[in-house]
DNA sequence: TGACTGTATAACTATGCAGCTATACAATCG
DNA sequence: CGATTGTATAGCTGCATAGTTATACAGTCA
C-alpha cells in the first residue's frame, strides 16, 4: 500500500479490463457474437451466417469462451454456443451511438464545407 | 441492398466498432487514459504517472489521437493531452462492474468450495 | 546564434494473433 | 466394425504492434 495507493488500479486490473476489450476487438468476432445474438446457435449455422471459415470460427469461439463470453453445449455431433455476457452488447451500443454520433458530426462537417 | 439486407450491420461498421474497443484492447494505454481522467495533462507528466518510457507513451498517445479519444494541443515546448471522449469512461465502468461481478461469483464459489 | 529541453519518430526485435489447409477427434449411422 | 459428419486443433504464413534505443525535430533561453 506504498506506491499502490496512488495508482489505485493494479496492473492485473489494467490488464484484465484490456483483456475484456481484446476480445471484443476484432470484426469477425463482433459478426459471430451478433449472430448469437439472436440466440443459441451451432458452429455450422454460425458458419453460414457469417461467411467465415470452419476453422476460423471455431478457434475464434474458442478465444470468447476462454473470455467468459460464450458457453458451450454439446448436442449429438453439434456444439451450441450461447452469449452468457449479456453486458457485451451494452459495450457495442454504446460504441455504436457513439459512433453515429461522430458520423453524424462528420457528416454536418462535409456538408458545411459544401455549402462554403 | 440484396445480401446487405440480412446482414444489416457492414463489414465497415464491424470494423469500426472493433477498432474502437482494439484501442483500448492494452493496459497502457488503460493507463494513460486512467490518469488523464483527471484532467488534461502534458506528456512528461503522463510519463511520470504511468512509470512508461517516454517513447512508448508517446505512440500510444499517437494511437488514441487517431482513433479521436484524446486531442493534444501545444504549449510552449510542452503537449497537452486530453480526453475528448468521454464515452470511454462509460465503456470503463461498465466493464469494470462486470469483472466485478464475475469476480464475486469466483469468491463465493472459491468460499463454497472451501466449506463443503 | 548555440545549448538545452520536451516530444515525436525511425529502426529494430519479439510477440501475438488472424486466416488458411490439412488433419485429428468425436459422435452418429449403416 | 467402417463410413460419415460436425467440430476442434496443429502447423503454417503473414501482418500488426508493443516496447526499446537512438535520434530527429521544435520551441525556449542564454
Amino acid at each position: 500500500m506504498t506506491r499502490k495507493a496512488q495508482q489505485d488500479l493494479t496492473d492485473d486490473a489494467f490488464e484484465m479490463i484490456a483483456a475484456r476489450f481484446r476480445a471484443l476487438s476484432e470484426p469477425t468476432r463482433l459478426k459471430i457474437l451478433h449472430v448469437l445474438g439472436r440466440g443459441e446457435m451451432s458452429v455450422g449455422e454460425i458458419v453460414e451466417q457469417t461467411h467465415t471459415g470452419q476453422a476460423n470460427v471455431s478457434k475464434h469461439l474458442g478465444l470468447l469462451l476462454d473470455a467468459g463470453i460464450v458457453s458451450r453445449r454439446k448436442v449429438g455431433l453439434q456444439a451450441i454456443y450461447k452469449v452468457t455476457d449479456d453486458g457485451i452488447f451494452e459495450l457495442c451500443d454504446t460504441v455504436c451511438s457513439s459512433l453515429g454520433e461522430r458520423l453524424a458530426a462528420q457528416q454536418r462537417a462535409v456538408k458545411g464545407f459544401r455549402r462554403a
